[in-house]
DNA sequence: TATTTTTGTAGAGTAAATTCTACAGGGATT
DNA sequence: AATCCCTGTAGAATTTACTCTACAAAAATA
């Protein structure tokens, strides 16, 4: 009989899961439980054979517990599910040993692909997560995007990550706009971001500003 | 019969939905929807007792949804659900027409609550929400500065926040550039902010996005 | 050392955003 | 009822930003 175990901080969200898996295993023993302090708990406690997480919990965050639980399971798979999408944490996620990664609003059809999938002792990649993989492959995610930056560059990202528009930064260095205007361009490219509010958000995270 | 209308554009949370609406009336008719657009012409073409919406859908948001809804059938209640803690959005919800709001990590027997007082044509309105009410009425200063937006305001203002240009706001809501550009000016002078980065960041403080 | 890549810099042309102004309808206030 | 402010909306003119291209010097790499 398939063991499920699911922690997820919403209600819905759990009688949602539950009742996804049932209707594909309708023998399933499935338990839930509102937050990671739990998850943990039933882990340790009984045998599953497939957990599924939130990312965003209070307390604990599924990342962090997720790390703990690998290291004592390891062969435990585990189904990361979070509201975001899935471009920005996949990696992130995967690379903390989860089997998964699905955004909330996957359809039912995927996550069950997505149990089957990882009960088979597999990884379970959605077609966007393969590609961001792959694109990612060449360079080297394990250090600070800002760090592939030049000097000119990073201190270019630092006043449009502050919010200063490039007029100003042009004026401030005594350079032309459309200068700036490149090593944005440039900053984009390397950091792999789209806007400037993307630079904010990068610069609050990594406590740059 | 009980005929209720659930819309939310993730399958989980619509199941999640339906798990609970069933488990307090088991005879409940119940349909669901994946966006704004579907549910207006589902309201449209049949008689229900209570709706469920999300507020944030793909396409049109449910607030939009919501007042359009309240225009035609001002005594259909509606309940508006959310991710985002009650503090931000409840009172713009209730004062759009909603019967009431709920943040996705209610309880299921708040949320059977909320459906059984609706039904009787009250409002649902939680404690937190109350709260906030009252303190409302007293001159309290410590108000977030983007409750002095509109709606409209409102929209933009979260869209700016997370990154998006002008122009691609505009096209979104069908609205023109210079539209879109004069509610970013009113956003700036009411919430004594500069560029859109100091959005960014004030929406990342007060948990906006 | 020879060659390729990165860096610092900017112009011309185009695209996008802003400012200033305007106006009608709805609510609130006298 | 009359007035005033707020909201939703946009056009014309202008300012600002971006793209594409380019090039020399410096740095990295073969």
């Amino acid at each position: 009989m398939l063991r499920v175990l699911i922690a997820d901080d919403h209600t819905v969200v759990r009688k949602g899961l539950k009742q996804i898996i049932l209707e594909e295993f309708p023998n399933a023993h499935i338990v839930d439980v509102p937050d990671a302090e739990e998850m943990i708990k039933k882990v340790m406690n009984d045998k599953w054979d497939v957990v599924i997480s939130d990312l965003s919990m209070p307390g604990r965050s599924g990342l962090d517990a997720l790390q703990q639980i690998k290291q004592i399971y390891p062969d435990l798979p585990v189904l990361i599910l979070s509201i975001h999408p899935e471009e920005h944490y996949a990696l992130r996620v995967l690379k903390a040993g989860a089997s998964g990664y699905l955004s909330k609003d996957s359809a039912s059809e995927e996550l069950v692909k997505a149990v089957q999938t990882v009960l088979l002792g597999k990884k379970y990649i959605s077609a966007t997560v393969a590609e961001k993989l792959a694109s990612n492959f060449s360079s080297d995610t394990s250090k600070h995007a800002h760090e592939l930056l030049s000097d000119r560059e990073f201190d270019v990202m630092k006043l449009l990550a502050s919010g200063k528009p490039v007029s100003e930064i042009a004026e401030m260095l005594s350079l032309s706009v459309t200068t700036i205007s490149t090593y944005r361009a440039r900053i984009m490219t390397k950091m792999n971001l789209k806007t400037n509010s993307d630079i904010t958000k990068y610069a609050i995270e990594t406590n740059l500003i």
